[in-house]
RNA sequence: GUGAUUGUAGCUCAGUCGGUUAGAGCGCUAGAUUGUGGAUCUAGAGGUCGCGGGUUCGAGCCCCGUCUUUCACCCCA
């Protein structure tokens, strides 16, 4: 037997990362509650025909398809060279949770009240090279709104990062671009196909300056009148307003790059009217994410906690005019965001950022001296536990030693002792194992002597 | 997917030029202490040196493959 070992990219999570991943989950789910999201699941597994195709070449790469059950084997040998895919696989992890919840919206259309506010919770499944932040199986934590073109939805998303990470008290920064200010860029300098070389050359330009910017735009085979009209977009700096003015100068002869303008200056100020004094949201061309479907806002959160080095998408989102298309229900607009539960675990990790959970767990625990003290501590514990503290006795009786090393462990605060003195006067001892002070406790009055002490 | 990098006890790590029986700290178990955890002392258990092959009289150490770790590119949460 050689040890046991789990995939690469795959963890383990202990009771105390639990409790750390559960309060991130349960704030992230309390905040989509107050803004009248519900919530659905999807399986794990979906058909191929739902999942290829919907992430460009790289998303079907990293995509894990599930072997067909039953002898694959021998249907390679039956078919043989002329095997197809398809004869092998036909189904696949789930790699995000924006393509099953479009087919979930195409296949239930009917039972749907439009606009359709949904929240999922549920892990996700990549075959991307593991690192740090980077990991094969993931949450994601994403919130749409479909069937509403209005931009308030934008703003509502949002309003809901900032609510989320003012809660978990994490450093943010929010990116905002819109896909039609690409375009409209793409439009301009006559060279629509090369919106994503564009974003991503100048994205570099804090790496490799602006010389080394303008090379790789020629060498991807752009005219220098076109690199030249591109110059005051490489160079986009100032306030958001300077930016939009900027850009909106750039794009004037652009129909789709104004309206791109016109959206997200509308989108600004009806934040800035929500948070006046925040400067939570920048205006970044650069970025350029989901190009195979947003149309038209780009979101994404970058880290930016001065406890932590971390400084890598901790959410992102945007809006897609026609995502249900694909599945056959045209011209329904959806709006989303995604937050990466497992990044900002580890930017809390790394921050120190997360509350003590010490009272979540066990609070007293019944030393157990034998089998007649077992059962008297029984019920006593079922008494503790109806008033809402948290219980155990210990399962064997074993030495009193091991038993409280238990409790030091589990960082039990409260031992109660029971023993034959203790069952013949009612008088619980009750030892605090932070302070190291023992009292006699009367058994009424145990779950109370608990929860009035802190410890 | 490309290019580096890591792996020795449960954990963190030593291990010289390739040379006898692979070590330490912490942790663990037992005892000192039969109704009291942490501190101290004593004793003990625990290793396929990631795995497979090769070179060598001899491999933890050198070579090849593979898995794993971390990192960069790419992309992303």
């Amino acid at each position: 037997m050689s040890k046991p070992a789990i995939p690469r990219g795959t963890r383990d999570f202990s009771p105390e990362q639990m409790r750390r991943r559960n309060y991130i989950f349960d704030t992230i789910r309390s905040v989509f509650a107050r803004y009248g999201f519900e919530q659905i699941e999807t399986p794990t597994m979906e058909n191929l025909s739902t999942l290829e195709g919907k992430y460009g070449e790289e998303g079907d790469k990293l995509m894990y398809r599930i072997l067909n059950s039953g002898r694959v084997l021998d249907k390679i040998k039956e078919v043989g060279p002329n095997v197809k895919i398809s004869d092998l696989t036909e189904k696949g992890l789930r790699y995000d949770l924006t393509v099953p919840f479009a087919r979930f919206v195409v296949m239930n259309q009917n039972d749907i009240a439009f606009p359709f506010r949904r929240y999922q919770i549920q892990p996700v499944w990549r075959a991307d090279n593991p690192q740090k932040g980077r990991y094969r199986e993931f949450y994601q934590c994403d919130a749409d709104v479909i069937g509403s073109d209005s931009l308030l939805n934008e703003v509502d998303l949002l309003s809901i990062i900032v609510d989320v990470f003012k809660l978990l008290n994490v450093g943010f920064k929010i990116k905002l671009n819109n896909r039609k200010i690409l375009a409209g860029i793409a439009e301009v300098i006559g060279a629509p196909e090369k919106i994503i070389d564009i974003t991503v050359a100048i994205d570099k330009l804090d790496k490799i300056g602006l010389d080394k910017v303008k090379e790789e735009l020629r060498s991807k085979d752009l005219s220098d009148a076109a690199i030249l009209k591109l110059e005051p977009i490489i160079l986009l700096s100032g306030s958001n307003e300077q930016k939009l003015a900027t850009l909106s100068d750039v794009l004037k002869s652009s129909e789709i790059g104004l309206k791109g303008i016109e959206e997200t200056r509308s989108i600004l100020s009806s934040f800035a009217l929500l948070f006046p004094q925040a400067d939570h949201v920048e205006v970044d061309i650069t970025l350029a994410r989901g190009l195979n479907y947003y149309t038209g806002a780009i979101i994404e959160v970058k880290a930016n906690d001065p406890r932590s080095k971390f400084t890598s998408s901790i959410c992102g989102g945007g809006r897609y005019d026609d995502l249900t298309g694909i599945f056959g229900l045209p011209n329904v607009s959806g709006v989303g965001i995604s937050f990466g539960a497992d990044r900002i675990y580890d930017v809390l990790e790394e921050a120190g950022g997360f509350p003590d959970f010490s009272t979540v767990s066990t609070r007293l625990l019944f030393v157990n001296f034998g089998e007649q003290e077992a059962a008297y501590c029984l019920n006593l514990a079922r008494t503790m536990r109806n008033d809402g503290v948290f219980t155990e006795v210990y399962p064997d009786s074993a030495k009193m030693k091991k038993q409280m090393t238990y409790a030091d462990k589990k960082k039990i605060p409260f031992v109660a002792l029971v023993g034959s003195n203790e069952m013949t006067s009612g008088m619980i001892s009750v030892k605090n194992m932070t302070s190291g002070e023992q009292h006699q406790v009367p058994a009424g009055e145990l779950s109370s002597f608990i929860k009035n002490h802190n410890s």
